[in-house]
RNA sequence: GGCGACGUACCCAAGUGGUUAAGGGGCGGGUUUGCAAAACCUGUAUUCACCGGUUCAAAUCCGGUCGUCGCCUCCA
């Protein structure tokens, strides 16, 4: 049986219960990308939160249908296209082809359906059919509009009121300000496709409407996406699907916060600040930027600034050594007997592992509180380390620190954070940083080799020197019992 | 102008009626170290934007003020 859980719901701005359609099952529909641009570190809050969101869901055991949709076919697609003089579709694809590569350097998992507008357009005209056979929708000088005045709902979800709606550009043949376009007729150089209609192309929310019901079905369970997503899009695919099926479209309308920049301002495009996915991931490590976006509640604004990169780094270190830690001591004694005798911090290190699972998921299953539940992380971190300082902990501790790698793995399937090994992990963290800093490595493991070699001499004034030009370039040198290890300073 | 969210230490941030206000980063002190680093210990908010109210009890509820942000046009 899968876990309850509760969620936060837009539409009743409460969080509550979870009740699926059907038992055991959650679908859930994510608004993807209008690929006219590449992705930036905005878009990606959005998909990490519902990439971890379902990892947490199939850890508790729910079946989970999950489907995030491409928006290929759009006034700012074929604008851009224009300007560089390709076919939309071509530059959709070419998106879509980076969307792939970034979402694949994030880790994101595989939704089971990643439909694209351009090749749901039957199921779109089906749609358009339904709404204007019931008459909530038009056509109109070639033009099919919804009309907003028909469904009386409408502004349930965002709270908006079609009257205090700002004053829009009449257009020609549109009944209402509100009205939006379900079938835009075909223009030259535009995407088209016949229709009942005329030849034209789907307006911009009808395709999530549509695809959401060939995937999912006419109610789904979650339906997620930005929170500047809310009006008009969301409020309008409520309006298509409630109005074509008569029945409810979403239960749950889950909405991400919004990235800011240390300005206070959001991270958009039409603002010119923002900071691409692949430029990120290639200066620090995917899970960096995971964890990053995890340690706050997905709901709130999360302000972007230089030092948020580094910061998570420092914390996703911190989580691997001391997993590293843990996975080296050794033993085969009853974990209660090697407590009695190395002391209170076994015993806390025993009793913490045993209770972090109902606390962790405690956390998540309370509107998906990953920076409650990573704090109880970290709780055991200390513990781990704090154990780990007893001469005898590397030869018989391992028996105490089971249960802490068991918690490891429990946030490695629910979350997506520490998910390589530690070898993989600090040789990214290396290579990247190195790189970012314009640093070669074999320069660092020359000036390693010729410390080494001072410290044997005992050539302390040179051993120190050297220390000291490492620390210039962010090296960090660690002398250990096995030599002298190196590692990227990391704030 | 309409709708909505938010304001917790140097920074990020959890907490939404009741023990000493989580956790992380940073900074200071200590243990450890040839020197360091990591780790651990310790100090960093008698207080939760401000004012008033409800209550035995509020960061948490109510009212007001100030400030910030989002949406109302494309936006994750």
């Amino acid at each position: 049986m899968p876990a309850p859980f509760r969620i936060y719901n837009t539409l009743s701005r409460r969080v509550e219960d979870f009740e699926p359609v059907r038992p055991g099952h959650v679908g859930l529909y994510v608004c993807g990308m209008t690929v006219y641009d590449r992705a930036h570190v905005g878009h990606a809050r959005a998909f990490v939160v519902f990439d971890s969101f379902v990892r947490y869901l199939r850890h508790r055991e729910w079946e989970v249908t999950f489907v995030r949709n491409f928006t290929d076919v759009d006034d700012k697609i074929i604008k851009r296209a224009n300007e560089r003089g390709m076919e939309p579709i071509a530059l959709a694809e070419e998106n879509i082809a980076l969307y792939h590569q970034d979402a694949d350097a994030l880790g994101l998992l595989h939704p089971e359906h990643e439909p694209r507008v351009s090749e749901c357009i039957d199921d779109i005209q089906e749609m358009i059919g339904r709404l204007v056979d019931g008459e909530h929708a038009y056509v109109s000088e070639g033009t099919t509009w919804y009309a907003v005045p028909s469904f009386e709902e409408y502004g349930k979800l965002s709270g908006q009121k079609v009257d205090g709606l700002r004053s829009e550009d009449v257009v020609a043949g549109k009944r209402h300000p509100a009205d939006f376009a379900l079938w835009k007729a075909s223009k030259p150089g535009e995407p088209t496709w016949d229709s009942p209609w005329g030849p034209g192309r789907p307006g911009w929310h009808i395709e999530c409407s549509a695809m959401a019901k060939t995937t999912l079905g006419v109610t789904i369970d979650i339906h997620g996406g930005g929170l500047d997503l809310v009006f008009p899009h969301h409020e309008n695919e409520v309006a298509q699907s409630e109005a074509a099926h008569d029945c409810a479209f979403a239960r749950y309308w889950m909405h991400n916060g919004l990235l800011t920049m240390s300005s206070g301002q959001k991270m958009g495009k039409s603002l010119g600040n923002v900071i691409n996915i692949d430029e990120a991931v290639a200066r620090f490590p995917a899970e960096a930027l995971r964890l990053y976006y995890l340690q706050n509640h997905y709901r709130s604004p999360l302000p972007w600034d230089e030092d948020a990169l580094p910061t998570a780094l420092a914390m996703l270190s911190r989580l691997y050594e001391a997993r590293e830690v843990a996975e080296a001591m050794k033993g085969s004694e009853e974990a209660a007997d090697v407590a009695r005798d190395l002391g209170p911090d076994a015993q806390e290190l025993i009793r913490l592992s045993a209770d972090f699972e109902d606390r962790f998921f405690d956390a998540l299953d309370e509107d998906f509180n990953t920076s409650k539940a990573l704090s109880y992380v970290f709780e055991l971190v200390r513990a781990v380390n704090r154990f780990s300082n007893h001469k005898k902990a590397r030869k018989r501790g391992g028996p105490v620190v089971a249960g802490a790698l068991v918690a490891f793995g429990i946030v490695r399937d629910s979350l997506g954070l520490l998910a390589m090994d530690v070898d993989a992990f600090m040789g990214e963290v290396k290579t990247k940083r190195l790189a970012d800093m314009g640093i070669d490595p074999a320069d660092i493991d020359a000036l390693i080799e010729e410390r080494t070699a001072a410290r044997a001499a005992k050539d302390w004034a040179r051993a120190d020197a050297i220390r000291a030009e490492l620390t210039d370039k962010h090296i960090e040198v660690r002398d250990g019992a096995g030599g002298a290890e190196w590692r990227v300073r990391l704030s």
